[in-house]
DNA sequence: GTTGAGCGTT
């Protein structure tokens, strides 16, 4: 649909708005993105032209991101990699293929549910290098797989396992 | 048995 064809070209902070977008919610974003583009154009008159206006521009210019928003946007390198946008007929087997075309994969995994089986949606694709990694990302982020424009980003790094065994504080009785 | 934000079953 041409809806996805955008996707794959659109800035990746648009991607997931485009992709997350229904037929029918479209012409709301559309309006939002002419609004503000008309805001853009009128702040660059402002800048530019030097002229004079009576609304306070900056009050519309987003704020500066947050560092936990800022980490988002730029993971860690990693060998390790978060894909998302998977079709949830997309396989574990299929995942591998797709981004072994891009360096040596060691391990590649769709995460489905526990209970029903069924993907969901996205998954982790772990690279031998980091060269490998970050080509893979090159190779396959924003592109098609089973139909889908799929996001490959390093992944965060995965929660320390918890150990069990002894509790720092422990009483022993005597 | 999906049109969907996300960081995982060893």
């Amino acid at each position: 649909m041409a809806l996805r064809s955008a996707a794959a070209v659109a800035p990746r902070s648009l991607r997931r708005l485009i992709t997350g977008t229904s037929s029918r919610t479209l012409p709301i974003i559309s309006q939002a993105i002419w609004d503000w583009e008309k805001l853009e154009s009128s702040t660059n008159a402002f800048v530019s032209g030097r002229l004079f206006s009576s609304t306070s521009i900056s009050s519309f210019i987003p704020p500066p991101l947050p560092p936990s928003a800022q980490q988002r946007e730029k993971p860690e390198p990693s060998t390790n990699l978060f894909v998302s946008g998977l079709s949830k007929r997309t396989t574990t087997e299929k995942l591998n293929e797709a981004f072994a075309k891009f360096g040596e994969v060691v391990h590649a995994r769709v995460v489905t549910d526990r209970v029903t089986g069924y993907s969901k949606g996205f998954g982790f694709v772990k690279y031998a290098t980091l060269e490998d990694a970050a080509k893979g990302i090159e190779g396959m982020d924003g592109k098609f797989l089973d139909g889908w424009v799929i996001f490959a980003e390093y992944a965060r790094p995965r929660p320390p396992p918890e150990h069990h065994s002894a509790p720092p504080h422990s009483q022993r009785p005597y």
